[in-house]
DNA sequence: CAATCAATCAACCAAAAAGATGAATGATAG
DNA sequence: CTATCATTCATCTTTTTGGTTGATTGATTG
């Protein structure tokens, strides 16, 4: 019971996490770059922001702990990729919102033609 | 074509609200709480929440802003009641990025086919 | 009209986030 | 070993955010 509150906090955390950092226009638009031309170094991704270099680096560090982009690091260079998986949560989330609406509709419904069948 | 740059812009600070809103776990929580019950009057809401009733009175409106809430002001009580249609603003800049990333990896594997071909 | 009740407004505080700059790390090339 | 290059770390500033409390608006009831 603990542990199962423990595992929904968690899954909860995990999902501001990556609302949060999807949230930022600046990350979105590095997402955007990412799916587009592929797996790139910080250097090449700031080359496209007018901010500075370590604030880019900081934005994809944020991505990183979201989960919602994985680090490579080949030769000297850090190769940042797009990760989709994360997003799923944001998916799930909205499905299991919806469903809950859904469900009170139909109770809702259920109740009102019991009432009339009176 | 600027027109079409000012909407994109648009829409794009429209999924920055919704997401915002939407990553605060308070504010989903209200959500789900609005999705579960029906409508509530704000005074309803707060009573399910440790804080005072102002900051859920904020909260709503952060919610209300980002089109995730609708008000329906009916007797003297302000009916706060739970709105799905934006969810799908993210379900579709998801969409979006997911079908940029496979056609990236299309490209990719055509070109690779190409070149073994040779 | 007076009292009450729902909700917001206004002002304030603390903590977090976004950005900049300069120093430090760590690997590579000469 | 030194110079260079990619990146991060440390520090600082400004803005935003989440929260509080107390006063205010606006409708309702006695």
């Amino acid at each position: 019971m603990l542990f199962i509150r423990m595992v929904e906090q968690e899954s909860h955390d995990k999902l501001t996490d990556i609302l949060k950092a999807a949230s930022d226009p600046t990350r979105r638009a590095v997402l955007t770059l990412l799916a587009q031309h592929g797996p790139q170094c910080v250097t090449n991704i700031a080359g496209h922001f007018e901010m500075s270099l370590n604030s880019v680096s900081k934005h994809i560090k944020v991505l990183e702990k979201a989960g919602l982009v994985a680090r490579r690091t080949e030769w000297r260079e850090h190769l940042i990729e797009v990760q989709m998986a994360p997003l799923e949560e944001i998916d799930r989330w909205f499905a299991d919102l919806r469903s809950i609406w859904a469900q009170r509709l139909e109770a809702l419904d259920h109740l009102l033609t019991q009432e009339t069948a009176k």
